[in-house]
RNA sequence: GGCGCGGUAGCCAAGUGGUAAGGCCGAGGUCUGCAAAACCUCUAUCGUGAGUUCGAUUCUCACCCGCGCCUCCA
């Protein structure tokens, strides 16, 4: 079966076909980066990033761009406000988007800027100049003329021909044949930045750099364009409108959108208090792992509610996983196979891939995963399970876990590093650093090695039935954040 | 007003024209020196009304409710 995926353009789902055999070229527009990234940006990124490695996964050849967005409105006003330069302002934000996304395992894509396209940019509106397309004003901006793109509004599925021109938008605000026409060069502002170019001293317009940048990099027709849903109008569209005009090609054959999420119920607004970047809820002392889970549980075209009981369901169910892979791992088991168990182990794996062909059904996937579970559990309990199973069931995770990654235990270090990075930002955010993320990465850790001596100690103690002393050694273990499990094969432990 | 999405157990959430995955939480139980892990059992007739059908949660219509885009926004 076909990757199958809902296309925006076609408003259908669609089988998933690269226009170049075995090679996938996407673009995604990524961050503008003026702030930290919120979960919503992340439920996006996150998204986009299962869809690359699944068609990564499906054996194709994937080449992956997403665009950085280091100049707009709000950065230069930000900058100016501030008095620093725009790289300056964007280079914060642009290496905690890198952070965030790595904490979060995003796969890195090849990653574009827009300030290191600006005389591409200007060499575009140029062209489409020269085409009729763009017109420019006297005050030395450019806009588009959307009068000569009559496939305008074919993304969004609006129709432009009946609207009133004034309606909704400010026309007296410069001087444009159309108020529908939109900006692709802003011409300087008193005391706000701008680039000397061959069409005049301005900024870029947001729409361009996404044409520009995607052409440069993956040519003027590719096969996937993904973002989240409110950049379908005006951004995507004009998107399109921009290129196509320009190379009479389509643009993208895919569009992918992703929902935007519910935050306890209502959308995510710092008004309703329900904002938060994902710096926040680790300083809360949730998992990256628990994020991370909780943001792919619901398929990507559906909304997502976000909630804090969700956020702890998602750590119970990432640890159940976890649990599941450590029980496989460190068992010792007869050779040989049962041959129902590598059956279950295979078909599970079948399941998967096939609820995620069929346009990246995540619940379905999730939920293949876990009867799994319960049933290798359940053969694990009655020791039903010997080496070649195990190896089977393992491999089976481990390939739901190359789209999903969750299982590799590694938040603790992770959180670490936002816990650094609060208290070096000075007070005022070390006050919302909190107890539980204070338990899980502030406390002092035990070295493993302090941990075996501890675990020998503990052994030798149960051995001679000194039961007071044992449980002593596990409290003073369980507080330090280590959970001791005495099984028929033996001890083991693992961190909270 | 235009376009679109959804309402499934305490919470989150898949899904199908033939009586409903999965996760979390809760209760009880098995195992266990304790603990942990794991397993078992229990908990829904699918917003409301009508229609189509042998049969609808799944299709159609109406209504109610929630949400998104149409303006910066992932």
């Amino acid at each position: 079966m076909p990757l199958r995926l809902y296309n925006t353009l076609s408003g259908k789902v669609e089988d998933f076909h690269p226009i170049d055999a075995n090679r996938v070229r996407m673009y995604a527009c990524g961050p503008t980066v003026y702030d930290y990234g919120h979960i919503g940006n992340f439920r996006t990124f996150i998204a986009v990033d299962l869809l690359y490695r699944f068609l990564r996964q499906s054996g194709y050849d994937v080449r992956y761009v997403m665009n950085i967005t280091d100049v707009d409105d709000k950065i230069i006003r930000n900058a100016a406000r501030d008095g620093v330069t725009v790289q300056q302002y964007t280079a914060k934000f642009t290496q905690a988007f890198l952070e965030d996304s790595a904490i979060l395992n995003i796969e890195k894509p090849l990653l574009v800027r827009a300030t290191e396209h600006i005389d591409e940019m200007a060499d575009f509106i140029a062209q489409l100049e020269k085409k009729g397309f763009a017109y420019r004003t006297d005050d030395g901006s450019y806009y588009f003329r959307i009068a000569k793109f009559p496939a305008y509004g074919k993304l969004s599925k609006k129709d432009f021909a009946g609207m009133t021109d004034g309606a909704r938008v400010d026309v007296d605000e410069y001087e444009k044949d159309s108020a529908r026409d939109f900006a692709l060069w802003k011409a300087p502002k008193p005391g706000e930045a701008f680039w000397e170019t061959a069409i005049g001293p301005g900024r870029p317009g947001w729409h361009i750099e996404c044409s520009v940048m995607s052409m440069e990099e993956l040519g003027p027709s590719f096969d996937l364009h993904a973002g989240g849903e409110d950049l379908i109008f005006p951004h995507h569209e004009n998107e399109i409108a921009q290129s196509e005009s320009l190379s009479g090609q389509q643009l993208a054959h895919d569009w992918f959108h992703v929902r935007f999420l519910l935050v306890e119920g209502q959308k995510m607004s710092k008004s309703f208090g329900n904002f938060f970047t994902l710096r926040d809820l680790v300083l809360r002392g949730h998992k990256p792992s628990s994020i991370r889970w909780l943001l792919t549980q619901v398929p990507y075209r559906n909304q997502l509610n976000f909630t804090f009981d969700g956020l702890k369901s998602a750590a119970s169910s990432v640890e159940k996983l976890r649990n599941f892979r450590f029980r496989l791992t460190s068992t010792q088991f007869a050779a040989g196979s049962n041959p129902a168990i590598t059956q279950l182990a295979g078909e599970t794996a079948a399941r998967i891939t096939s609820a995620l062909n069929d346009d990246l059904n995540t619940a379905e996937a999730q939920g293949a995963i876990f009867d799994m579970l319960r049933k290798a559990n359940t053969a694990l309990d009655a020791d039903e399970v010997h080496n070649d199973d195990a190896k089977a069931l393992l491999a089976t995770l481990e390939k739901f876990d190359e789209i999903f990654s969750v299982l590799k235990d590694d938040d603790q270090p992770k959180m670490k590093s936002i816990l650094d990075w609060a208290r070096a930002e000075g007070t005022e955010k070390a006050k919302e650093i909190s107890p539980e993320l204070l338990e899980i990465a502030g406390s002092t850790q035990l070295s493993d090695e302090q941990i075996n001596q501890k675990l020998s100690e503990m052994e030798a103690a149960r051995k001679s039935r000194n039961f007071k002393a044992s449980d002593a050694l596990r409290k003073e273990l369980t507080d330090a954040g280590i959970i001791v499990e005495n099984t028929k094969d033996g001890v083991r432990w693992r961190r909270k």
